[in-house]
DNA sequence: ACTCCTTACGGAGCACGTAACTATA
DNA sequence: TATAGTTACGTGCTCCGTAAGGAGT
């Protein structure tokens, strides 16, 4: 068995069974890989792939064993080249962060400004995108780790470390008729027409459910993926806003009135999360220190909590 | 990297650090081991060992971590192999089962019979060890996996999969005075010389804590490390034996006398032990199934209960 | 003097590439 | 006919072995 061997097989499933576009991508030739795939085969003695005539379309119940095993080689040797870098490089090197774009926007910038500081050296990488892209990012190693609040603590493949818990505020123009209201609640909420987060998108999962529960139905008019687009909308005089409180910035967002729904809603947890067993280099695992002390800081008011 | 460059490191660092030992171990030659070091220390860009002048005599701080993540590497390799194996020879092979006597002796054979009879093709060795020598067993690959009362549960590098729980009882000779007793206590096994396991052994840890907990010593003239030995002094008239329930065989024990002390003890848990992430093959997870439900069956009275 | 590891060099094996062949849409 | 994979074969590389050299005990 060879390691590379290894990696054919396991690119040629993420290939979707061409061959040749694995050897493209793995800079060889498509008779070396179809070898790849023979000598594994009889070195294991059975059949890995499902073939249709020359073709292979899919693998067997052993295939899919071998394979799973093989993607935990391959990512422990990626640990251990990890690990070399690590020293060379001292404290150079790339950090890619997967998150959405209200951590990127409203949280990271003075995580990310101290970071810099304490390690000039390193590439600095936001890869953005939804709840389920940022699984499969932090999956795929495309990022080092991944920042969202839904869907990642369910995944046993990855580890999670939870960051700071949040929650939601209301903004609305000033002479919004909700704003009259001494109390905000979510029967008041419901008669007026929302904008909000898509769906899959910064705790929509338990905003809908928090309206659902309490037998009422939401008009959510619009709904967006980043807060700025919300507030410009609320700013149009759409509807009311329901964002993440860290999305507001008082000194730009003087126009929009702020009303904290804390009491309304469950609190969402936003987490870091990575492949369980990865090999962590020292800036990144202080990178995760770095927004849990961030969000610890009394000074900036964010709507933030530490955990 | 190579898979043989890593199988020479972690080879090397089990042979203390001993290159031609190492070599010999591996069927090659010193020079080849050499330059699998060279090769990955330069691949790495860093140092994995700490060398006096020549000689290696330890591993760097990166060469611990990286030695590391080798072995799940090989541990990996190893489980594709398996599952290779398991569809190549089907329903044959080997089944390596570390234990200790009294398990070998008293519970298994019910199991390997049935085991015997569903997998007549696999051949099966018993290897016996004290507990310690059966954790490092089932953590180096030298048996399949364990089968132990104690220690293993703490290991975290080793799944364990309860199995049966027991408990102690007296054996004495007939004429023993302590038979004339109605109840037996602690108070009066102290005052009576003992003949039970050695420490490490088959409970031994929670039967000496009992007694010391009572405020008691108990006066222990042997210990054997098998069941068998220590009814031979029993016989003997060297004193009452404690030992686990499930060895005592009514028809061949007959001049020993039996009370049952699970009162008096905490029951034990005996765990099947074996590393994690360990790929089984379908005779091997059927063998601890078949404990189990050996273990369960209602015809044969043993002290054993199913957990 | 012995053990242990490194360096230097040569050869054998093998993995990859080229090219021709086959099968499937 | 174009696309995809296998077979056949030659070559270049790489890894291992032999042999000689240094370093420490």
């Amino acid at each position: 068995m060879d390691l590379k061997t290894l990696r054919s097989l396991v690119s040629l499933v993420e290939n979707d069974f061409n061959v040749s576009r694995t050897a493209e991508q793995l800079f060889l030739v498509q008779p070396a890989v179809s070898q790849h795939i023979q000598r594994l085969e009889q070195e294991l003695g059975t059949q890995l792939f499902v073939r249709q005539g020359k073709r292979l379309v899919g693998l067997t119940d052993t295939g899919e064993t071998v394979v799973q095993y093989a993607r935990k080689v391959l990512a422990e040797t990626r640990n251990i080249i990890e690990v070399g870098r690590e020293h060379v490089e001292q404290a150079s090197g790339v950090l890619r962060i997967g998150t959405t774009h209200t951590q990127a926007r409203y949280v990271l910038p003075p995580v990310i400004k101290a970071f810099n500081k304490a390690y000039p050296k390193v590439e600095l990488q936001i890869h953005q995108g939804n709840p389920q892209q940022l699984e499969e990012m932090a999956m795929d190693d495309q990022v080092d780790f991944s920042m969202c609040t839904e869907v990642l603590g369910e995944n046993p493949q990855l580890t999670t470390v939870p960051c700071y818990q949040w929650n939601r505020s209301l903004i609305a123009l000033h002479d919004h008729p909700i704003l009259a209201q001494k109390k905000i609640s979510l029967k008041s909420l419901s008669q007026y027409p929302i904008i909000t987060y898509v769906l899959g998108f910064t705790g929509r999962g338990h905003f809908s459910s928090t309206f659902s529960n309490a037998g009422l139905k939401p008009r959510v008019v619009l709904s967006a993926a980043d807060t700025d687009v919300i507030k410009t909308y609320v700013r149009e005089g759409m509807g009311v806003g329901i964002i993440a409180s860290m999305a507001y910035t008082p000194k730009q967002d003087r126009d929009l009135e702020l009303r904290d729904l804390s009491k309304l809603f469950p609190w969402e947890i936003t987490v870091i999360a990575y492949p369980k067993g990865k090999y962590l280099r020292h800036y990144q695992q202080h990178f995760i220190e770095l927004i849990q002390s961030c969000v610890a800081e009394p000074n900036r008011w964010s709507g933030l909590l530490p955990i």
